[in-house]
DNA sequence: CATCACGTTGTCTCA
DNA sequence: TTGAGACAACGTGAT
């Protein structure tokens, strides 16, 4: 037998320090070793990213390739343009490699690409290798720790990390690199299928990154471009790659009074330049840092501080044990987490605007949608129950809903791709409980398309806590628009720079205009309209909505909803939300879209006459993206009113009790 | 079975 | 100006 000839599959894990699989790869003492990256066309046109993130994501490959090369000048990160699915076979056979090693994922549609990787492997004779690396402690075992269930507190957590033991010490980035052998790709390139492309909104230009062959225009691997994705230019000042990530470590770490007493509660969301948390997280998503080294960076730090530094879960330590949790409560849950329809540990709420889903024979075998599972959240179509909460979610998501604090927060997120987590906060519990009682599944769709820093299991868990559907319960206690920002930032000074209609005015009404005189808002150059747009002009003045709603009205609304689905006490997974009969346990004039008797899957069907059909749905149906952007060159099975032929419900009754005896297992 | 304290991050009024 | 308590009241886990 030679020498290992190993792949080195980088995935998330963009970095070379503390990298358990690049390190177990390296203990093969390889002959070579090639440094790849898979550019997977599920993420081009399957997973909804933004590009602020798209460019985080070549920020980091750049500057791995580039590290990699410090280290062996014949060596580089080698991208290569193909599904990893299709183009590994060919691979190890043209590169005669021995040996695959990777870092464990646990996202969904990464678990099931990994299990067709490791089969097919097997099938070539290629021994795989896959270490634990993305979280403190591998989640399977937090699980399984947690007596099989998922990690629903930071108590479990703690708990169940105890019995692990403390999690492992990072490892030092390597001083040296194999080789890679020769890279002569002898093979054809399978051109992936672009439709559906949910990133159309994304692109200004034709996706061109496959047009170039295997190994780019150049034929050196090289990380594609914006420009050859086609996609917008980025607009955020925050920057990926793991120098950057160490660098940004370096400097929290070096003031060790704020990584001793650090403590989240008490970080101002309204501090900008600079932000009042580490802003580490978009490296924690791509694996630019790792979460070991900073874990330990900062514990070193906290051990030597004395009785003062702060202790989990508010601590920096704390927050990383959070991101443990979710990673736990993913881990145990699979696909369902990521969605109300199925999930046992998520309330079900009839909130406005719910997901469709198909029916449960689709839902319980294979993904919840051919589409989009695969990003492990929701950008499915959703019911418009209501046109008005339809108009609050549109205003909600582009910075015009009237609240400053609110719209300052939904601006800085698609410009910046970051908010505090405070500021997150507000704007999850404004969009759900506590204003617009529009699902959290239509929000957090919105997150992981602008955020840099998206992470399926963080994302997810965390509109589920802020939505009072798990995690946390006490929906009474509700974040106002007005009276949360003010205690942090008095003079508005974060509102002004977000929301420039408000720069002038007064201190006393910055955070609630509709209540200054109308000399004032004069004064400051700026009208209040009903209804207004985002840039609106009017005879010089700046034009800045009216508050679209009573924000004590709705508050009122929303706590009296949510008692009220508390007090029918459903989750996800009961078999009265999957067959629509939830709408009997609600007075047909609760809140959201309770009218009737019957009805569909979380809401698909909307009266009794079509809840026994066999009819195409062809009612109205919306991308949540939909309505902006030049670029829309909409796939066609993905929304408008004009469904597919063949895009009938399936037959239902059968499959129906099917699953309702299965989900009672 | 009850009771109670607690849970990373609420708001408002009143002294 | 600051701090305490009312508000109306969630689930979990300890006792």
């Amino acid at each position: 037998m030679g020498k290992p000839r190993v792949i080195y599959w980088f995935r998330t894990d963009l970095r070379l320090h503390d990298s358990p699989a690049l390190k177990a790869a390296l203990d093969l003492k390889p002959e070579c070793l090639y440094p790849i990256w898979t550019w997977d066309p599920h993420y081009v046109y399957r997973a909804r990213v933004g590009p602020n993130r798209w460019q985080f994501l070549l920020d980091c490959q750049n500057d791995l390739s580039a590290s990699i090369t410090k280290l062996n000048k014949k060596s580089k990160l080698h991208v290569i343009r193909e599904a990893p699915q299709t183009l590994f076979p060919k691979l190890w056979k043209a590169w005669k490699i021995s040996h695959l090693v990777f870092e464990k994922d646990t996202d969904s549609y990464a678990r099931s690409r990994d299990e067709e990787v490791i089969a097919l492997a097997k099938k070539a004779g290629v021994e795989v290798i896959v270490k634990t690396g993305r979280t403190l402690f591998d989640p399977d075992e937090l699980v399984k720790q947690n007596r099989g269930k998922p990690t629903m507190s930071m108590n479990q957590v703690q708990h169940a990390g105890e019995t692990l033991g403390e999690p492992a010490r990072p490892i030092d980035a390597p001083q040296s690199l194999p080789d890679p052998g020769d890279t002569k790709l002898d093979f054809d390139q399978e051109q992936p299928a672009s439709d559906p492309d949910v990133n159309a909104v994304q692109r200004d230009q034709d996706e061109k990154s496959y047009a170039s062959g295997l190994a780019g225009p150049k034929g050196d691997f090289s990380v594609p471009t914006l420009e050859e994705i086609g996609i917008k230019n980025a607009t955020s000042p925050h920057r990926g790659g793991e120098t950057r990530a160490l660098k940004g470590l370096d400097e929290i770490i070096k003031d060790e009074d704020y990584t001793a007493t650090f403590a989240k509660p008490n970080t101002a969301p309204t501090d900008f330049e600079p932000q009042s948390t580490t802003l580490l997280s978009p490296h924690l998503h791509f694996g630019s840092l790792s979460c070991r080294l900073f874990y330990w960076r900062a514990q070193d730090v906290i051990s030597k501080y004395g009785s003062k530094a702060t202790q989990p879960p508010t601590s920096l330590t704390g927050q990383l044990l959070f991101r443990d949790m979710y990673f736990g409560a993913q881990a145990a849950l699979g696909h369902t987490f990521a969605q109300t329809v199925g999930n046992p540990n998520c309330r079900f709420v009839p909130w406005h605007l719910p997901s469709r889903v198909q029916d449960s024979s689709d839902r319980d075998s294979a993904p919840v949608t051919t589409t989009n599972a695969a990003s492990g959240t929701q950008e499915r179509d959703y019911q418009i129950d209501s046109p008005e909460a339809e108009e609050y979610f549109r205003r909600w998501k582009h910075g015009i809903t009237g609240f400053p604090w609110i719209d300052a927060l939904m601006r800085q997120l698609r410009h910046d791709g970051w908010i505090h987590h405070l500021g997150r906060h507000a704007v999850a519990c404004f969009l759900t409980r506590g204003g617009c009682y529009v699902s959290w599944e239509r929000g957090a769709s919105v997150f992981e398309e602008w955020l840099i820093d998206h992470e399926v299991a963080c994302n997810i868990g965390n509109w589920q806590w802020l939505s009072c559907t798990a995690f946390y319960a006490q929906f009474y206690r509700c974040y106002s628009p007005v009276a949360f920002p003010r205690k942090w930032d008095k003079e508005g000074r974060f509102v002004r720079k977000w929301v420039p209609e408000m720069a002038d005015v007064p201190e006393k009404y910055v955070y609630e205009p509709w209540k200054a005189p109308i000399q004032d808002l004069k004064k400051a150059g700026v009208m209040l309209k009903k209804g207004a747009e985002l840039g609106e002009e009017e005879g010089g003045s700046k034009v800045y909505p009216k508050p679209m709603f009573d924000f004590n009205d709705r508050r009122q609304i929303c706590i009296d909803g949510l008692k009220q689905a508390y007090d029918v006490g459903l989750y996800g997974n009961d078999p009265k939300v999957l067959d629509g009969s939830w709408r009997k346990l609600f007075p047909d004039d609760a809140e959201g879209p309770t009218k009737g008797k019957k009805g569909g899957i979380g809401g698909m069907i909307e009266d009794d006459e079509e809840a026994t059909g066999e009819e195409e749905f062809d009612d109205v149906q919306r991308k949540g993206e939909g309505e902006e952007g030049s670029a829309k060159k909409k796939s066609e099975n993905q929304g408008g009113a004009s469904p597919k032929p063949g895009r009938k419900r399936k037959e239902n009754h059968g499959s129906m009790e099917q699953f309702v005896k299965r989900s009672k297992k």
